[in-house]
This record gives C-alpha cells, sequence and structure tokens, in this order.
DNA sequence: TCTGGGGTCCTAGGACCC
DNA sequence: TCTGGGGTCCTAGGACCC
C-alpha cells in the first residue's frame, strides 16, 4: 500500500502555526511581489477567493471581509515542510518527497498492521510537532492514494481525514465520485477532450480502451489508466540531480535602461551557480531571458530568450554572471519597458566530471574562490559576499510588504509571546 | 500601478550515420 | 515502372505537476 500525505491549505497553515488567533479566520498567501494569490485557507476559498487572483484585483475583498494576507515566507515554509517530512518518515523507510507540502509513503510488509490506526497516529504526530494539519489517503497505487488523499481532505468530519481504498468497491465507488479533470495527471487539455467525449469521472476513464488512452495520452496515459485499476506501475522515486535550474522573478517596477538589468542577471546567475555547487554539478549552457509585461496592452511588447553554449562545464558564478551578461547584451532591445527577467543553466553533468578544452579552460582558482564564497556565506548569512556586478547596496526590491517573521530559522525572529 | 516561480516527461520530425 | 534498411541524436512543442 501507499499513502499520500498532503498538508492542508500548507502556506496559510504554516502562517496560522505562529499567528494562533487567525484560526478559523480567512488568509491567502501571496506570490512574489505580492503579485497574485497562491495559497488560501478554507474559509478564504469559501469566500469565494479563486486560486491566481491578482491581489490588486481583490483588495477591496480581503478589506470588507477581513481576510488576513501574506507575503510568501519561504524561508518558513521550507523549514516547515522539512520538520513534517522528517516526522512522516518515522512511519516507513520508504518515503518519497514529492513536493514542498506532500509525500509518499510506501508500506510494503505491514499486513498485519492497522493502516487507519497508522492514519491518525501519523495525523497526531504531525499536528503535535509542527501544527499542520494534513489529510491522508491509503491505496495499492500512487494514482489510487491520490484519489483517496482528495476523500479524505474533501469528508474531514466522515474520515477523520484518513481514506483508505482496499476494496474493489470502494476503488469503484471512489472513482465513480472524482471528476476526470481532478484526476492526478489529468490537466486542463485531456480534461477538455474527455468531457466533450462524455466521459465525466475517473471512473468512465478507466473503462476506456487502451487503443484510445494510447493515441490520445500515450504512455503516460496508459500508466494512468493501469494505476486507476489497482495495477501499480509507478513506484517511489528517489532524490535526483536536478537537470534544469532556473532563478527568473518580475520586477516591482518596469526597467528599461540596460544597467538594471545587467545587475538582476547577475545576480540570477550567481543564484544558479549556487544551486549548481550545491547538487554538485556544472552546465554546460545557460540561457537568458527578458520581457515586457504581457499584461500591459498599452506598452510596446518584446521578449526574447538566447541559449549560450559554454566553451567548458562550469559552476562559478564569474562565468556564468558573464556569460549571462553577453547574452543579455544580444538580445536586448532599446524602447522596451521590461518586467521580468530570468537564468535558466542547462546541460549538467558531474562537477568532477570535467571534460577540458583543446583552447580555453576554467580558472583552477575558481572552485577554491567559490568554495570560500559559499562557506561564508553559509555562516555570516547568504549574499554576503557578492560580485562587483551586483548591486551591493538593495537598489532593487521584490514587493513584500506583508512578510511574517522567519520564526523558525532566525533567531532574532522568534516568535513573542506576552503573557 | 498592480497579474509567480519553479520543475518533469514524452513524442514527432529532421538531420545525420553506416 | 522500378530507388533499402537500420540506427542515433537533437530539438521544439505539448502535455503534465506543485
Amino acid at each position: 500500500m501507499f499513502a499520500l500525505v498532503d498538508c492542508n491549505n500548507f502556506y496559510a497553515s504554516c502562517e496560522r502555526v505562529f499567528r494562533p488567533n487567525l484560526n478559523n479566520k480567512p488568509i491567502v498567501v501571496l506570490s512574489n511581489n505580492d503579485g497574485c494569490v497562491i495559497a488560501r485557507s478554507n474559509e478564504a476559498k469559501t469566500l469565494g477567493v479563486p486560486m491566481g487572483a491578482a491581489a490588486y484585483q481583490f483588495q477591496k475583498l480581503f478589506d470588507e471581509k477581513n481576510i488576513h494576507v501574506f507575503s510568501s515566507n519561504y524561508a518558513l515554509y521550507g523549514d516547515m515542510s522539512m520538520r513534517v517530512m522528517t516526522l512522516l518518515n518515522n512511519f516507513s523507510p520508504d518515503m518519497e518527497v514529492y513536493s514542498i507540502d506532500e509525500a509518499f509513503l510506501k508500506f510494503e510488509g505491514f499486513q498485519h498492521f492497522n493502516l487507519a490506526e497508522i492514519g491518525k497516529q501519523m495525523r497526531y504526530k504531525v499536528t503535535k510537532g509542527t501544527g499542520i494539519p494534513v489529510s491522508i489517503g491509503f491505496a495499492p497505487t500512487k494514482a489510487l492514494a491520490k484519489v483517496a488523499n482528495k476523500i479524505a481532505k474533501k469528508f474531514p468530519s466522515q474520515t477523520g481525514s484518513v481514506h483508505i481504498i482496499d476494496s474493489e468497491e470502494k476503488r469503484i465507488k471512489a472513482l465513480k465520485w472524482l471528476p476526470v479533470e481532478d484526476v492526478w495527471g489529468i490537466g486542463r487539455q485531456h480534461a477538455k477532450r474527455l468531457i466533450a467525449m462524455g466521459i465525466k469521472t475517473a471512473y468512465d476513464f478507466s473503462l476506456l480502451s487502451d487503443e484510445w488512452v494510447k493515441k490520445n495520452m500515450a504512455i503516460v496515459g496508459i500508466r494512468l489508466k493501469k494505476e486507476l485499476n489497482g495495477l501499480s506501475v509507478l513506484d517511489l522515486e528517489d532524490i535526483k540531480p536536478k537537470k534544469n535550474i532556473a532563478t527568473t522573478r518580475s520586477f516591482e517596477k518596469n526597467y528599461s535602461k540596460i544597467v538594471d538589468l545587467q545587475e538582476r542577471v547577475s545576480t540570477f546567475a550567481v543564484t544558479c551557480a549556487e544551486k549548481l555547487r550545491k547538487q554538485k554539478s556544472s552546465c554546460n549552457s545557460i540561457m537568458v531571458f527578458i520581457h515586457t509585461n504581457g499584461h500591459r496592452n498599452d506598452l510596446p511588447q518584446y521578449g526574447k530568450n538566447i541559449v549560450i553554449k559554454l566553451p567548458y562545464a562550469t559552476n562559478s558564478s564569474i562565468i556564468l554572471s558573464e556569460y549571462a551578461n553577453k547574452g543579455l547584451q544580444l538580445i536586448f532591445k532599446e524602447g522596451y519597458q521590461y518586467k521580468k527577467a530570468g537564468v535558466i543553466v542547462m546541460d549538467f553533468v558531474p562537477e568532477q566530471n570535467y571534460q577540458a578544452s583543446l583552447f580555453e579552460n576554467p580558472n583552477p582558482k575558481h572552485a577554491k574562490l567559490m568554495a570560500t564564497m559559499d562557506t561564508i556565506n553559509k555562516s555570516i548569512g547568504s549574499k554576503k559576499i557578492k560580485l562587483a556586478s551586483q548591486a551591493l547596496d538593495r537598489t532593487w526590491k521584490m514587493r513584500q510588504e506583508k512578510l511574517s517573521k522567519r520564526y523558525t530559522t532566525r533567531l532574532n525572529e522568534i516568535i513573542t509571546i506576552h503573557a
């Protein structure tokens, strides 16, 4: 059996742990730049705040209904996630952290255990240890565990937030209940087509012919169909090094001068380099993109990206920043208001697996320098040591007007209790 | 004025090899 | 009239996930 454990309204719940006065109150969490809604408490959902809602369009509703608004605090959510995962891992050694708020656990050889009881225990331990409420679905396949989880989340009082699909009747009942567009692995495009054909539920989908599924949804669709029919074909996955790493941001205001973009692009490249070094990879290509604000019909639009092949694989902040800026110079055009830029590194090789080039070779000093920078930044705070091409003062800023404290990772931001 | 930021996998088709 | 048979690699685009 697999379990899928999913934190309820994770970001909103993280904020609530440290603001218990907001229990049962509507909360939303905004994206970077306080742009749009990316998490909502149940109360906010009930009040009609849609996922992805632009914050400025809903400001009136926030005010009227006393909806508490937070900027996203990834330092907090990342740390809370780690705590939840650590507690869950005590229940089974086979665990896949699927996302910041979800994990699959495999229960192999647990025939003589009561999974319902284990589920209850998991909820209890996580709630007691972190304050985060979770929902749990058990089933013989990952896709069915996802379905079971949806039922646990939708019917908390009937299920106690733990649901188990362990019989044919339960499987069929669950699939008949689940709209096809809510099935894990069926996105908007496929859902549209399926609904147009009269396929309304997960159950209808599970009865489609293999030929049709293969032709229209390829091998991924076949796998999904098998999983929904109770045949396990998706196993837990190990943590693999990433194949691409991106650092991209929207700006608080528009930039029209290349110098402003140069600073941003440098910083993004440096961040990519840090992430690369963390997973001990080097990259062979780097992409830079810039574009204007696509929502503004009144401004001329322009957007472009460029991929640069590097002369040798590297994870040096200096080299990556240099090439990212070369790319920027090639795609930058005067006369536009830029709102967003990003750097993506690709074509990874293991760091030590270095292929020497005939003409250009990395400066051997860089590796040492980068290691030193990483050590210093780790000990006294990230971004304390920078390249000169990055802004030394905070000339740019992200809008984060409702940022909560980093309660769990900064001693000077620890929660204050007034007794 | 204001609209996020990451990722993965699969397939078809073209270019190329012998 | 008639023009083989087998591969690999790369890329763009489309789908999906959180």
